[in-house]
RNA sequence: GCGGUUGUGGCGAAGUGGUUAACGCACCAGAUUGUGGCUCUGGCAUUCGUGGGUUCGAUUCCCAUCAAUCGCCCCA
């Protein structure tokens, strides 16, 4: 039997790999333009980090993690997404004592958990995410929410749908939660047996539970909206304000709830309304976590950020069909005849390529009619026939290969002439 | 963790309880003696995910197992 990938885990080949390279790359770009920092942080941490930073109540760490043990005995996780990480570094490494203020960083990597793998959904998948450290400001949140926006746009979605909530602070998701239980736990043996757990310990998550989404209960259930104290409604207002006037549409649902404990005030999702997309159809999410470097340790500092993954990215472009050009073919496929032109193509495929052109030649000892297949497979946009004819009369053949054109050049100033028909 | 579907050459895909396992694409060779994209001809699976069972005989029937894929839970 031959050895095969571990489950939930992919490949990227060539052909595939260049959208990768392309989206990696806007998202860099656009991070410079915001003024992001990239991060680095290692592909796995202490185990608690996540139990602490995550939350132990949520899936990923119940059910999820990647936990093994060292030869140490220390417990250790993969990364399950990378705010953690990022938090934990940015108070280990004081980046709170930084002469730049907000601290903005983005990190670019695999993350893992474990599941079952179906449609969107890895072991091991990548995330580019971003963090916002030390502001409190609601324009922050839309600076966030805008720069997730724009990657999408820029590389050319277009169904997309923004959704927005406020989890309030701490004094308002306490009357909100409370409110919560005292709504439904008079009829909690009603619902689903997950929804009787999550009385106690999340109650939040029922609203969003999908198998009593009928209930009646359901729709009459206290809004966290409701209990928003005054300076949450203020700055959820604020945040609506400048998303309208950053022309980016939104949809406030006040039953948005993200998967992970250490959320409050802000929370949204971008999810990807073209047909065809599987059962899972959110593209990035994200939201402030105001509390979260405390819990790790740190100075009381607030923070906002978002993660996407890029397989659903991709998922996404291909959904909605959007086009994108990849291999743009190379310049020029050198055929050789006879032993000779092929030692000396040697090194004039070294000067092609030393003078910025992109070059291959034959290896395979085919004959010639093979070596032109192959340059097309290539895309060359030309070939060089160097026989032993024309390295004895110091000629050289240039055929292009849209055209069908063909000239006779000096060979001494082939890649200088190249270089100039390229203008 | 649970449920549906699938598993035949590099890829796509037909097929039958019984000799040599269609076809298409790709690839290779030749027609074309030093020139690609078109055409024609030929080549390319001791083998039907793996293991076991039924049978005189199984790729085809049964069981198990593994894998892929989709869905539930939940998330990126």
């Amino acid at each position: 039997m031959t050895i095969s990938i571990p489950r939930g885990t992919q490949d990227i080949l060539p052909g595939e790999v260049e959208l990768w390279q392309l989206i990696e790359q806007k998202a860099r770009e656009l991070c410079e333009k915001y003024q992001y920092q990239e991060i680095r942080t290692p592909i796995f941490e202490h185990t608690e980090l996540f139990s602490r930073g995550v939350g132990d109540t949520t899936d990923i760490v119940q059910k999820e993690m990647y936990t093994f043990e060292d030869r140490g005995g220390r417990s250790l996780t993969l990364r399950p997404e990378g705010t953690a990480s990022t938090v934990r570094a940015f108070v280990e490494k004081k980046l709170f004592g930084s002469a730049n203020q907000p601290v903005k960083l983005y990190y670019m990597g695999p993350m893992f958990r474990y599941e079952r793998p179906q449609s969107g959904r890895f072991r091991q998948f990548v995330q580019f995410g971003i963090e916002a450290l030390g502001s409190n400001d609601p324009a922050i949140d839309a600076e966030v929410i805008s720069l997730a926006m724009n990657l999408y746009k820029e590389m050319g979605l277009k169904k997309l749908k923004l959704v927005i909530n406020s989890l309030g602070d701490k004094e308002s998701r306490i009357a909100h939660r409370e409110a919560l239980v005292q709504h439904f736990k008079p009829r909690i043996h009603e619902f689903c047996s997950d929804c009787q757990n999550r009385l106690e310990k999340n109650p939040l998550r029922i609203l969003d539970c999908k198998q009593d989404r009928e209930h009646e209960l359901m729709s009459t259930a206290p809004s966290i909206l409701d209990y928003l104290n005054d300076d949450s409604k203020a700055y959820f207002e604020k945040v609506q304000k400048y998303l309208t006037q950053l022309d980016i549409p939104f949809e406030v649902d006040a039953n948005l709830v993200r998967g992970l404990d250490y959320y409050n005030h802000t929370a949204f999702e971008i999810m990807s309304d073209a047909e065809g997309f599987g059962a899972i159809t959110t593209l990035a999410g994200g939201g402030r976590y105001n509390g979260l470097v405390e819990e790790i340790g740190g100075p009381e500092t607030p923070g906002i950020g978002f993660a996407l993954s890029i397989e659903r990215f991709i998922a996404a472009l291909k959904a909605e069909g959007v086009n994108i050009e990849m291999n743009q073919g190379i310049d020029c496929y050198l055929v050789t005849l006879g032993e000779e032109a092929k030692d000396y193509s040697v090194g004039l495929l070294q000067q092609l390529r030393l003078a910025g052109i992109s070059a291959e030649r034959d290896y395979l000892n085919r004959k010639i009619k093979a070596q032109f297949k192959a340059a097309d497979r290539l895309k060359a946009k030309f070939v060089a026939i160097l026989g032993d004819e024309e390295l004895k009369n110091n000629k050289i053949n240039l055929k292009n290969m849209e055209t069908g054109d063909q000239v006779e050049l000096d060979l001494d100033s082939f890649v200088s002439t190249f270089l100039e028909m390229q203008q």
